[in-house]
DNA sequence: GGCCATAGCGCG
DNA sequence: AAAGCGCGCTATGGCC
C-alpha cells in the first residue's frame, strides 16, 4: 500500500496508488495534513510517496506524524539517472516531471541555507512551476512515481549494460553471487528510509553539553576571549613560533610565510603539512604543530561553533543523505561528520539515559571479501580480527604488513612486494578491485553492490585522455592523460568498496530505525559506519542486541549468502568520548 | 566588497 | 610511517 502526498497551505492531498504506481482511488483533500498522515499511518502503515523527504517530513514530524516508510522521488531519480550514466541532469521532482512531459527541465536549485525549518523553500511551490494548483502537483507526484517504478522494474542487474566493464569485472561480480540482489529496489527503499532517519535525527539532536565543550576549550586554549580576539594559548604559541625564527610578526596560519621562514633558516620544505614538519629538526616545529592543532580546534569547533550550532542542549546538524557520490552522507554546516575526538567529551546522555554506540569493525575489507566472493579473504573475514587472520594466513603473522597491503589494494597505494603476495593468495579479491580500476581507467562506470553507480568521466578527463592517445600528442599530453587515467582508476577501485560499505551501513541504519520504532530510544548520530542511539539506561542492553541483529540483517540483505561476518563493536556509555 | 583556488587538517 | 579513497570547513591570498 502506497499513498502519494503533497502539501498545500497547511493541508494537502492524499491519493492511494498501487505498487506499479497506478491510482487506486480519487485524490483526497485534507485540512490537516499531519493529522491525516498520522491517522493513515496508524491504519495502514503505507509507503509515503512524496517529492522530497527533506521538504515535507520535518513539518509532519514536528506535528507528531511519524512515517514508517517512504519513497523519495528526488533521491530515487538521482539513483536511476546515475545508473544510466546520466549524472549531470537535474534530479529533483520538478525536473523529473518536466522530463516526463517533455517540457524544459528546471535546474536543481540549491536549498536556501539557514536555520532548519525557517523559511520554507519554494522548490515545490506550484506557483513557481507555473501550475494551477496542488491537484496538478499530486498528479505529477503520481506520474513520476509510476515512471520510476517502471524504470526500477526494468533495471535488471546486467553488468553488460555498463560501458567499458571488462570480462574480469563481470566475472568477479557474478562470481560474488550475481550483481544486485534485487535490482535497485533495496537501494531505493534504504535511501528513502535513510532520508526519514536524517530528518528524525536532526529533530532529536545529539545531546551536547555546552559547559563541557567550554571547559575543554578553556583547558586547551585558555578562557574564552572577547569576540574576535585570539585565545591566550594561541597568542602565546604564535609569539614563540615567531621568536624561534626571529620573526615576531610571523603569522603561523600563513603557509607561505612559514615556508619562507623555514627556507631562510636553511631548511627549505615542500609544504607545511604536519607530517613534513615532524621530520624537521628545528625549535619552531613542536610549537608550530601545537599551534596548528589548537588553531584548527578554535577556528572550526570553538566558541562560535558552540553559539551557532548548539541550542537547548542539542547539536542539530543538517544531514544530506546521499550527499557523497559513494552514497555516504554529507552534512550542511556544523561539520557533524568531522567532530574531533577531544570534543566528544561534550556529548553526554541525559540523566537516566545512556548511549549505545555501535561501529562496524574493519568494514571495508569485509565488504571486499563479500563483494568478490574470495574464499580466502572470506575465511579471514569470518572471525573477529580480519587483519590478524590475514596476517596468519599470508603475511607470516605480520599484522601491520597485512593491513597495509589490503588498504593499498582498496585505495590504490603502491606497496610493491606486498601486493604480489596478496594477489597470489586472494586472487578473486585483488581481481575484483583491479577490474574496477581498469574500468575506471578506460572511462567506464562501476557500481556498488546495491547498484549505486559512479559518475562518468568529466569532459576534462575525456579531453586529457583523448589528447594522450591521439596522433602526434605533444610531450606533456601523454603523461597528463596517463595520470588522469590512473587517478580515475584509483577512484573506481575505491568506489566499489566504499559505496558497497555505504550500502551496508545505510541498510543497517534503516534496520536499526525500524527496530527502534515505538521504543523510547532514538537514533541520534550516523557517521559512515557507526550509529549512536540515545536510550533510557534500562533499555540499553535490549537496544544493543537489536543493533547487533540489525547488522546481521544488513549483511544478509546486501550480500546474501556469505561466510563474511560484519561484527559491530558496541559500547554502552554515558559519554560519547568513552566509546572505543 | 565578494568570489575563487589553494593549503591544510578534522572525520570515516 | 605514509599513502592510496571520500568528504566539510577555515584561513590565506590573488583576483575583479
Amino acid at each position: 500500500m502506497r499513498v502519494a502526498v503533497v502539501g498545500a497551505e497547511g493541508g494537502g492531498l492524499l491519493q492511494a496508488v498501487a505498487e506499479d504506481g497506478s491510482p487506486q482511488g480519487p485524490p483526497q483533500p485534507v485540512r490537516d495534513l499531519a493529522a491525516a498522515v498520522a491517522e493513515r499511518e496508524r491504519a495502514d502503515r503505507p509507503r509515503w510517496v512524496w517529492a522530497a523527504t527533506a521538504e515535507l517530513y520535518p513539518g509532519l514530524l514536528r506535528a507528531g506524524a511519524r512515517a514508517d516508510r517512504a519513497h523519495d522521488l528526488g533521491l530515487t531519480e538521482a539513483i536511476l539517472l546515475a545508473a544510466d550514466g546520466r549524472w549531470g541532469e537535474p534530479r529533483s521532482f520538478p525536473a523529473a516531471w518536466a522530463r516526463l512531459r517533455g517540457l524544459p527541465v528546471p535546474d536543481d536549485t540549491a536549498r536556501p541555507s539557514g536555520a532548519p525549518g525557517a523559511g520554507q523553500p519554494a522548490l515545490f511551490d506550484h506557483d513557481l512551476l507555473g501550475l494551477p494548483g496542488p491537484a496538478e502537483l499530486l498528479e505529477g507526484v503520481v506520474a513520476v512515481h509510476a515512471d520510476q517504478q517502471r524504470r526500477l522494474a526494468g533495471a535488471v542487474p546486467r553488468s553488460e549494460r555498463v560501458q567499458g566493464v571488462g570480462a574480469g569485472a563481470r566475472e568477479a561480480a557474478e562470481g560474488a553471487g550475481g550483481g544486485w540482489p534485487g535490482g535497485l529496489g533495496l537501494l531505493v527503499a534504504a535511501e528513502s528510509a535513510g532520508a526519514l532517519a536524517a530528518v528524525e535525527m536532526a529533530a532529536a539532536g545529539l545531546p551536547w553539553r555546552p559547559e563541557v565543550h567550554d571547559a575543554v576549550l578553556t583547558e586547551l586554549l585558555g578562557p574564552r576571549p572577547r569576540a574576535g580576539a585570539v585565545p591566550q594559548r594561541l597568542a602565546d604559541l604564535a609569539a614563540r613560533v615567531g621568536a624561534a625564527f626571529g620573526l615576531p610578526r610571523l603569522n603561523p596560519d600563513s603557509p607561505a610565510q612559514v615556508l619562507r621562514a623555514f627556507a631562510n633558516a636553511g631548511t627549505p620544505l615542500p609544504s607545511t603539512r604536519s607530517h613534513v614538519l615532524r621530520g624537521v629538526d628545528h625549535p619552531a616545529v613542536p610549537l608550530l604543530l601545537a599551534y596548528k592543532e589548537l588553531s584548527r580546534l578554535h577556528a572550526t569547533y570553538g566558541w562560535s561553533w558552540l553559539d551557532a550550532w548548539v541550542a537547548g542542549g542539542r547539536f542539530r546538524p543538517e544531514y544530506v543523505p546521499g550527499g557523497v557520490v559513494s552514497g555516504r552522507w554529507a552534512t550542511r554546516g556544523g561539520g557533524a561528520l568531522q567532530i574531533p575526538h577531544a570534543l566528544r567529551r561534550a556529548v553526554v546522555a541525559d540523566p537516566g539515559w545512556t548511549f549505545v554506540v555501535a561501529d562496524a569493525s574493519q568494514l571495508e575489507p569485509r565488504v571486499l571479501a563479500a563483494l568478490s566472493g574470495d574464499d580466502g579473504l572470506a575465511r579471514a573475514a569470518a572471525g573477529g580480527d580480519l587483519y590478524a587472520a590475514l596476517a596468519a594466513d599470508a603475511f607470516g603473522g605480520d599484522r601491520a604488513r597485512a593491513k597495509t597491503a589490503l588498504l593499498a589494494a582498496m585505495y590504490g597505494g603502491d606497496v610493491g612486494q606486498l601486493m604480489t603476495v596478496l594477489r597470489r593468495r586472494f586472487p578473486a579479491a585483488v581481481g575484483y578491485v583491479e577490474a574496477a580500476a581498469r574500468t575506471g581507467e578506460e572511462g567506464g562506470l562501476v557500481r556498488s553492490r546495491l547498484g549505486r553507480t559512479c559518475p562518468p568521466p568529466s569532459t576534462a578527463w575525456l579531453a586529457a585522455t583523448e589528447a594522450a592517445g591521439g596522433l602526434g600528442p605533444d610531450a606533456e599530453a601523454v603523461p597528463r592523460g596517463r595520470r588522469a587515467a590512473r587517478d580515475r582508476g584509483r577512484f573506481t577501485r575505491n568506489f566499489v568498496v566504499q559505496a558497497s560499505a555505504a550500502d551496508w551501513a545505510l541498510v543497517l541504519l534503516a534496520a536499526v530505525r525500524r527496530r527502534l520504532a515505538g521504543e523510547a530510544g532514538q537514533l541520534v548520530f550516523f557517521q559512515h559506519d557507526e550509529v549512536v542511539v540515545h536510550c533510557p539506561r534500562d533499555d540499553a542492553d535490549r537496544v544493543a542486541a537489536e543493533v547487533r541483529d540489525a547488522a546481521a540483517e544488513s549483511g544478509r540483505l546486501v550480500f546474501g549468502d556469505t561466510a563474511v561476518r560484519f561484527p559491530l563493536s558496541v559500547a554502552v556509555v554515558d559519554c560519547y568520548a568513552d566509546a572505543k
